[in-house]
DNA sequence: CTACTATATTACCTAAAAAGCATATAAGGG
DNA sequence: CCCTTATATGCTTTTTAGGTAATATAGTAG
């Protein structure tokens, strides 16, 4: 039951459901997704951490920059059901669409000078 | 994402997901809940109200007695398909099994004279 | 009406989660 | 080595959630 609630709780953040939402579009690191969210880094970092520990993310380093990624739960039922929901759920969202449509307009080398 | 998160949040909590668990066999009065669950008359009450405002519980009264369902989500994508997949989630669990396994043994008539 | 009982609500306390700020870590370039 | 930069971690404050006890409400019986 820990797992599930673990998901469950990852989920009930509207950031963090945010940062899901636009990871289903590109890969993203931390500063261009605090920047979309304009939320501070080190909150950008802890939401993460939490989506992580859920097995909702994964990420890569690649030198300074660190990826984050979505995960499509092989390894946990639960996660792969809700990630395969969640790619329909929450499209019309007006928050969710709006932040989607700043995506490709996000530069890392602009926006991580801090 | 309001009525997402809502239905995150009510899944969010062990005795909340038990009550479900539960549920899913039975039609159940507060004070069977709470006798199976070994908590507080208010207590189970408040966690019923979080899973009704979520969509995924009803009630009828009946006398004094208040009996709550599971609801199927008819109205909501999120609660269908997260009680679908509940039928089979957590079938294993420890903890949920030794509880639906009280299930016939409790007695609404002798449970509430509280 | 009164008495009784199942449930709901309220007020309060504690514990957990979220956010902010400062600082540490890690990776790269000089 | 030092300096810079992207991210992570710690610590503190604020907010939110869970629990309990007392009380209120609603339904039933007499």
């Amino acid at each position: 039951m820990k797992s599930f609630i673990k998901v469950m709780k990852a989920l009930s953040d509207q950031n963090r459901v945010k940062i899901v939402k636009m990871l289903q579009h590109k890969t993203m690191c931390v500063c261009e997704l605090r920047a979309a969210l304009e939320i501070s880094q080190p909150n950008a970092s802890k939401h993460l951490k939490i989506l992580e520990e859920a097995g909702l993310v994964g990420y890569h380093k690649d030198g300074l920059w660190v990826n984050y990624y979505l995960k499509d739960g092989v390894n946990s039922p639960y996660v792969a059901s809700i990630m395969g929901n969640l790619k329909h759920w929450l499209e019309d969202d007006p928050e969710i669409a709006k932040l989607v449509g700043k995506i490709p307009f996000l530069n890392r080398e602009e926006l991580c000078r801090q």
